[in-house]
DNA sequence: CGATGAATTGACATGACTCAACAACTGTGG
DNA sequence: CCACAGTTGTTGAGTCATGTCAATTCATCG
């Protein structure tokens, strides 16, 4: 178990200029313009988070949603026996708390894993504002379908068929940039609740993979992969 | 392996008043007004499947979506050792094909369990209405989320733990209307690929839980459940 | 340093898969 | 209406992967 700290008052005091910020192109707001923003009132807030901050909770009622700028977050939940699933992972320029446009409460636990900064939106001025300009709409709809698409993924990939191709698996879609090789993954617990196995079959299959040379550790969890040795290895 | 038609020509022919659809109040284009429904030009197409027949496939371009009046479909993905997995279930007044709204091809492969009769919609009617009624535009984000929530349950339920555990989540989650304890299984494969583990162990557990009483037979692949002791069975 | 939690590794138990035989059911043609 | 073939479901025996429990090492941090 993970020490978990729920945040209070993290909040950076600057408010962001969405106008002009750097994630604009690929960011939620991307392609609106001034005069839409001007029926924002609320101001937008970044906030900057640690591994094990809380940014939410199960069943927390809030009326806010948020861009991820840089970090690794967590989405839990847990079933009636105790277990804790990961169910997604959100990273940069992904949106976060979607479901506040729906209802009134969260579904997951948002559980930092990396240091991450993120903005604040108040869920009014999304919903007015999506309403109003239909380049909003669609991006909505974009990290909706976005959203599903990666459930669907975890489901097929990382929840199906043994813990080896599993593992495979999620240490290829752990790969951020394309064409890259290294990836940086956590802690076993988290693993094993992502994938579904145990810490010690995550432990035991990430030994087995060292041992083949199909990750090899650069760093503390930060691993250069043999990626066409890895999808012979999902393929098998 | 089912054998599998691909429909063609399975219009009724008549084409649908959604202004006076039955299942208005649940549908997708609730709250609309006649208003609205006049600049939807090329017409809703009402279609009959029956069990087998393929509504689309993986990678399949079109531009349509569907509503469910009536019956059951199976939303498949394939990994890449072969492997087939059910996603998703819809069902009446669920949507279909959702990603069309963002994508141009459809994700799953869509296999009709249940007789079923569904809508047909062209997706640039949805869209350019979607941008006119804030209702409209409310309840499709509504749908998205559902799915995301029930592919989060899937995850959740039906992809961790123990096989008896997975299947008496899959009973329960079966069970259509409120209140009531029975309901209606399909064949084991199905379950299965549901559940990710073989048709022998769903075999199995089901024969396990009818010698236990969890379960009893009415008829073919309809069976009363005993609530109580499949909830005993997932919290153990 | 020592103390704590995380990761690793081993030995063993067990649940699920594999392979195989057989039973039940379905639809077809005679 | 029956016989038959093809499919689907059931059950058993043996194997293998993963879980469980426990001991040990490693890493981090005061």
């Amino acid at each position: 178990m993970t020490k978990r700290v729920t945040i209070k008052k993290a909040w950076d005091g600057s408010n962001t200029d969405c106008l002009h910020c750097s994630l604009r192109s690929s960011a939620l707001f991307s392609g609106l313009t001034e005069q839409d923003f001007e029926s924002v009132h609320e101001p937008v807030e970044q906030l900057t988070l640690n591994p094990g901050d809380v940014l939410y909770k199960i069943g927390e009622s809030g009326h806010h949603l948020f861009t991820i700028r840089d970090g690794l977050i967590k989405l839990v939940q847990y079933l009636p026996d105790g277990t804790q699933r990961i169910v997604r992972l959100v990273k940069s320029t992904d949106v976060l708390g979607l479901e506040m446009m729906v209802a009134h409460t969260y579904e997951h636990e948002a559980v930092v894993l990396r240091p991450t900064q993120l903005c604040r939106y108040p869920k009014e001025a999304v919903t007015r504002l999506s309403q109003q300009s239909p380049v909003l709409h669609q991006n909505l709809m974009n990290r909706w379908q976005k959203a599903l698409t990666e459930a669907d993924a975890w489901l097929t990939k990382l929840s199906t068929g043994q813990a080896k191709k599993r593992m495979a698996n999620l240490l290829l879609l752990l790969v951020d940039r394309e064409g890259a090789t290294d990836c940086y993954i956590f802690s076993r617990e988290d693993i094993g609740s992502i994938l579904s196995i145990t810490i010690e079959t995550a432990s035991r299959t990430i030994s087995e993979f060292k041992r083949l040379q199909l990750m090899t550790e650069i760093s503390s969890n930060h691993f250069d992969l043999d990626i066409a040795g890895l999808e012979a290895i999902i393929a098998g």
